[in-house]
Order: C-alpha cells, then sequence, then structure tokens
RNA sequence: GACUUGGUAGCUCAGCUGGAUAGAGCAACUGCCUUCUAAGCAGUAGGUCACAGGUUCGAAUCCUGUCCAGGUCACCA
C-alpha cells in the first residue's frame, strides 16, 4: 500500500505546487473507498480545501481531474468532498510487487525481554494464565517479526505461603503418596493438597467467624494456618527437611506445568525462580536505606514515601526484616538488566497489577537506575465468566488451563464428526485435528480482544466452529493448501488486464498485512492481528467462493489466481504462526 | 473517597491519528453442494454509539459534567 501512496502523494504536492504555491501540505488522508461508492482509496479533500480556502467539491474535482494524468489512477468520482479513486491495473501490479515479499524492515531496533506466564508453584495453571501466555507469545512473536531482538523469559513464583499450604496438606493428608501412584498429573497433584489445606483451614476457622472475626482474620488464628506459617518460617532459615519436601513438590509442579506448556506451544529461553533472587531485594533495600531514598519507621519496617507522586507509602520490608513481593520483584528487574542489558523490558502482567508496577518504576527512578524507564507493564484485563464474575476454580466451574484445552479439544472432535468427514481420516489425523483446532479456537478467542479490555468468556462460545473463530481461519487456510496442492505449474505475478471485484479486494486487503503488524508491534497488541487475519479469510472465501481458480479457463487469470491463493496462504499460516494458532494439515 | 479502565445490535466484539447512510460474528429467518473442502457463500432483520452540554464544515471518536460497571489504593502475592 505504502509505494502507492507515496506515489499518488508526489503527485498531489505536484499538484499543490503548481496551483496553490504558497501552502503545500504536509500530510495527506487517505482512507479505503465506502462500499455504496465506486473507488477502492478515497483522499479526504476537506482538510486540504481549509488550507487553501476553497470549497471542498471544487477542489476535489480539480484534484481528481489533474490525478488522472497519473497512469496509477483509472478514474476518480467527487461525491460531498470525498475523492474516490479507481485504482489502475498498474496500481494493482504495483501493489502486488509491493507485497509478495512479507519481510518487514524497520529502523529502531531493539533488544527486549518479555517476561510472561509467571505461575504459582502451589496449583495449575487457570484461565488468566492462558490469555497471559498467549498474549505474550503473540506480542513476541510480532516484534520479533517487525526485526527486534526478543528474548522471552517465565518467571515461577516458587516460595511463599502458598506452596507452604500446599506442603502442610501434603504432610497432613498425603500418606507418601505421589502423582505416579495415584495416576494424576503433577500440578494438580500438587493442587489437590492446597484445596485439602484450604478446605481444612475454612472449617477451622468457622468457630473465629462466629465470634465476629472476618473470614482472612479468622483463618491466620487456625491452627492449620500456623503450621504453614511456622514452615514459611522453617524454609526460609534453610531447614533440610522443609526444603527437601518443597523441592519434592515443586518438582512434580514443574513435571506437570511443563506438560501444559508444551501442548499449548508455549516456551521461553530462560526460567527465573522466585527462590533464587528474593533474597537480594534486601540488599537493594539496604543501600536504598542507606543512601536516604527509603525510610524506616518507629516498628522498624522499610518504605518510601510516594505521596508527591500522588501515590501512598509503599513498603518494603516487614518490621520483622523479610521481604515483600515488590522486594523480590526490585531484585528480579535488576537482575534481568544485568543479565541482558537490553533496552526495553516488557511485563505481561493483569491489570490488577498496574498499581504494583508503577510503584516499581518510581522506586527504580528513585535509586536512579538508569534502566527505570525502560521497564513497561503490558497490561490486559480479566478474564470473566459469563455473568460477568470472575472464573473460579473451586465451585467446580472449569477453570483450570488443562480443564478448558479438554473441552475444547473434545469439542473439536465431536464437530469434525458431526460434520460427516471424519470417515476420510485416520484416528491419529482426527485426533491431530481436535488438538489443533481446539487450540487454534481457544488462542483465537482470547487474542482478538483488545488486550487492555476485560473478556467475557463463555467456553461453549469460543470452541464454536462457526463464525468469528481461529477455526474458520484455519479452514480458509486448509482450503488453500488444498488448492495448492493440486496446482503443478509456477506461480506467476504477472497480472491479467482485468480484475474481478473480489481480486481486486483481495490485492488491497494483502498489501496492508505489513502496515497492520507494524502498527501492532508499536501497540503491543495482537488483537488487530487476529482481526485482520480474520478478514483476511473472509475475503479469501469470498473470492473463492465468486470466482474459479483451477477450473479457470482462461490461463492468464488462473495462472494470477493460483498467485493469489498461494499469497493468501503465505499471509495466513505467517499470521496463525505469530498468534500461535496450530496450521492443521487436513480439516 | 482517590486513581484507573471501560459502557457501541438480544449476546460477544471491531470501528487506527475526528470524515460519507456506525460494521462483523453468534442467536432468528431465506436461498445455494453434479463445479477447486458447505467448518463455506449470498441475503433478510436487528442501533437514540450510557446520558447531558461543548468544540466545528463534520463527533461513537476530542473537551467538561453526570450515571453505571470492572480493577487498584496492605508490613498479601
Amino acid at each position: 500500500m505504502e509505494s502507492i501512496y507515496r506515489l499518488l502523494k508526489a503527485v498531489l504536492i505536484e499538484f499543490f505546487k503548481t496551483n496553490y504555491s504558497e501552502c503545500i501540505p504536509s500530510d495527506f488522508i487517505f482512507q479505503s473507498t465506502n462500499k455504496e461508492h465506486q473507488g477502492h482509496i478515497t483522499l479526504m479533500v476537506f482538510p486540504l480545501a481549509k488550507l487553501v480556502k476553497k470549497s471542498p467539491d471544487d477542489l476535489a474535482n480539480a484534484i481528481g481531474i489533474y490525478l488522472m494524468s497519473s497512469d496509477l489512477i483509472l478514474g476518480q468520482q467527487v461525491i460531498k468532498g470525498f475523492l474516490n479513486l479507481r485504482l489502475s491495473p498498474k496500481a494493482f501490479q504495483l501493489l502486488i510487487q509491493d507485497n509478495s515479499d512479507l519481510k518487514i524492515e524497520s529502523k529502531d531496533l531493539k533488544k527486549i525481554v518479555l517476561e510472561y506466564c509467571g505461575p504459582n508453584t502451589n496449583k495449575p495453571i487457570h484461565i488468566g494464565h492462558l490469555r497471559n501466555m498467549f498474549l505474550g507469545y503473540a506480542v513476541a512473536a510480532i516484534l520479533k517479526e517487525v526485526g527486534h531482538d526478543v528474548h522471552k523469559v517465565n518467571i515461577f513464583n516458587d516460595r511463599g505461603i502458598a506452596i507452604c499450604k500446599s506442603m502442610v496438606g501434603y504432610m497432613e493428608y498425603g500418606n507418601q503418596t505421589t502423582p505416579e501412584s495415584e495416576g494424576i498429573k503433577g500440578d494438580f497433584f500438587v493442587g489437590k493438597f492446597y484445596v485439602l489445606f484450604s478446605t481444612e483451614c475454612s472449617r477451622q476457622a468457622q468457630p473465629f467467624i462466629a465470634q465476629g472475626m472476618k473470614k482472612e482474620e479468622a483463618e491466620a488464628q487456625t491452627a492449620i494456618f500456623q503450621k504453614a506459617n511456622d514452615l514459611l518460617i522453617k524454609w526460609e532459615n534453610g531447614d533440610i527437611e522443609a526444603i527437601a519436601l518443597w523441592n519434592l513438590m515443586n518438582g512434580w509442579f514443574y513435571d506437570g506445568v511443563r506438560k501444559t506448556y508444551a501442548r499449548l506451544g508455549i516456551d521461553s529461553e530462560k526460567d527465573y525462580y522466585e527462590s533464587q533472587e528474593y533474597k537480594k531485594g534486601k540488599d537493594i533495600v539496604e543501600i536504598g536505606y542507606q543512601s536516604g531514598v527509603f525510610q524506616k519507621d518507629e516498628t522498624g519496617a522499610i518504605y518510601i514515601d510516594l505521596t508527591d507522586k500522588g501515590l501512598d507509602k509503599k513498603f518494603l520490608q516487614r518490621s520483622n526484616g523479610t521481604s515483600l513481593y515488590i522486594t523480590q520483584d526490585m531484585a528480579l528487574v535488576k537482575q534481568r538488566f544485568d543479565d541482558y542489558r537490553m533496552d526495553k523490558m516488557i511485563y505481561v502482567v493483569g491489570d490488577e497489577q498496574n498499581y504494583h508496577f508503577k510503584v516499581l518504576k518510581y522506586i527504580m527512578e528513585a535509586m536512579q537506575e538508569p534502566f527505570s524507564k525502560d521497564i513497561y507493564h503490558l497490561s490486559y484485563g480479566l478474564v470473566l465468566g459469563k455473568d460477568g464474575s470472575k472464573f473460579k476454580s473451586r465451585e467446580g466451574t472449569p477453570a483450570d488451563a488443562d480443564m478448558i484445552l479438554d473441552a475444547v479439544v473434545e469439542e473439536a472432535k465431536s464437530q469434525t464428526l458431526e460434520s460427516g468427514k471424519a470417515e476420510q481420516f485416520l484416528e491419529k489425523e482426527l485426533k491431530e485435528i481436535a488438538e489443533s483446532v481446539g487450540l487454534g479456537a481457544l488462542k483465537f478467542a482470547l487474542l482478538k480482544v483488545t488486550a487492555t479490555k476485560n473478556i467475557v468468556f463463555d467456553p461453549k462460545e469460543a470452541v464454536d466452529l462457526n463464525g468469528d473463530t481461529g477455526s474458520f481461519i484455519q479452514y480458509t487456510y486448509v482450503r488453500t493448501k488444498s488448492l495448492l496442492s493440486r496446482w503443478e505449474g509456477k506461480l506467476n505475478a504477472q497480472m491479467a488486464t482485468e480484475l474481478a471485484a473480489e481480486e481486486e479486494d483481495l490485492i488491497l486487503h494483502l498489501s496492508s498485512f505489513k502496515s497492520c503488524l507494524l502498527r501492532c508491534a508499536e501497540a503491543l497488541d495482537p488483537a488487530e492481528l487476529a482481526l485482520y487475519t480474520l478478514n483476511l479469510a473472509k475475503i479469501y472465501n469470498r473470492f473463492y467462493a465468486q470466482v474459479s481458480v483451477l477450473k479457470e479457463e482462461n490461463i492468464e487469470k488462473r495462472n494470477f489466481r493460483v498467485f493469489l491463493t498461494n499469497l493468501t496462504n503465505q499471509v495466513l499460516s505467517k499470521s496463525l504462526t505469530i498468534l500461535g494458532v496450530p496450521l492443521p494439515e487436513k480439516m
């Protein structure tokens, strides 16, 4: 698209130079022409008319006539100050030339580290993690595609009171069982004891609640909670037994969660562990305190005063000297910049932590760390249930990532069976198709919504294979693939002299792929790419239904349509790969 | 209360820096498989863009105010 605009702009500047030499516009606004009107692109004449103080219609007419001298323009029509332009075959040929190569050359390339996933090791990952992973994966892929040097890292929140709860649960109810002995996936096995702990804890809390205590307060009074707390202190003090159990249970967890990562196609080049970093935070706190950036209150707790930034006092270390969530993040961010020396650190973390990252940035600024300006929180909205409430795992709703994935894959399988096509597939193929269609549907459903917005997620709808779904795109991809597999000739970008409207639409849309990617990279949001891809599939399907490709008798036309099919296939394949949506062989 | 994000068709969402009669999909209804995969295509119906002002040739989009919803404001993570 760009080269067309560039060429047209040159002609327009020419026009203004000859007619209105005093006021040359710095920019021209084009948009695609409305369906009701003839034309492909439209020039906005209003701002120009204002500049030269002429009526929009008169100016539009004058420009329209002038543009006819360009061999890019075949026709022009002025309607209420809109100058609608029909592009010539040469213009379309140019668009094809510009876009048959999908490589993007951009400047200002950066080294970027992106943190995503971030599971807690005490229970299986849930739907919120899915959004996090899909989003992080796609953003990283987009940045890479545009040319940046991207490094994905993962953080395991592997220490703290939560895992201690699972550990106490196991000590109480485990009876020496293992995931192997029970036939349960490791992360679920660990999570089972977290639930057992929670159940017992709320049971023990009942009497306190009856006395009028708040739930959280009451639970803190229970004997079982006390055990977890003691265990945490033991762990922090390096107690051998506590650490052995911790290693054992985290091992089970990693074993389970890595299976889920593999199934989801999620990867990272480096894993960070909170347990290995958190202590360094205390040193930073100490340095900050010594240099007067942080203060100590009467109980001995250390805080930073951010009231002049419109924020509150933020505590960085408890009065008993133990570290807090923010303490370890202070250490971790520094560690990352030491490890990678990158230009930008992107945290993919939910928007409930907006405040946290704002504070983290201010603290690093206050400590005069030069990297403070390069910290970026890529924040995304919640995944809500159908009634608008948060997904929860305890009430029997299938919020666990594995459960949701299983459900979606199962649904994809039954849809395939229903379609009547299953007979032509082997059992193994059917399984593969269900897996990639199910996973694709799930990823697309979570990626098509603007990242900052909350998503209302209905598993049934995501699984639905009709309409605005990943499967629709996958289907279109398979269609192009199947068609191309029947083609034995060469690919030829030489355009036929006459184009059908469906071909023009396809070319126009294909030609905006690169600019779409660049906008996504700028916005750090794959949603536009998801919708672009969906639209490409729609436009191709229309093309497919309206014109013949392999059965076209005119050789020129046939060759060119195969070429368009191939380009569509490539763009679909590239987009889906970036989004992390699997490419099925058959459907 | 403060800060922050949002409110567009019955439902889920687009609508990029202001541009033409506000667009998709789902759900409802109609057609189209002897033709390159019908998980498809074509069509009908569905709207006071939360509300009220303002800015201007022009506002879903920008500004102000109001209402509603989510999130955050811990010596939790």
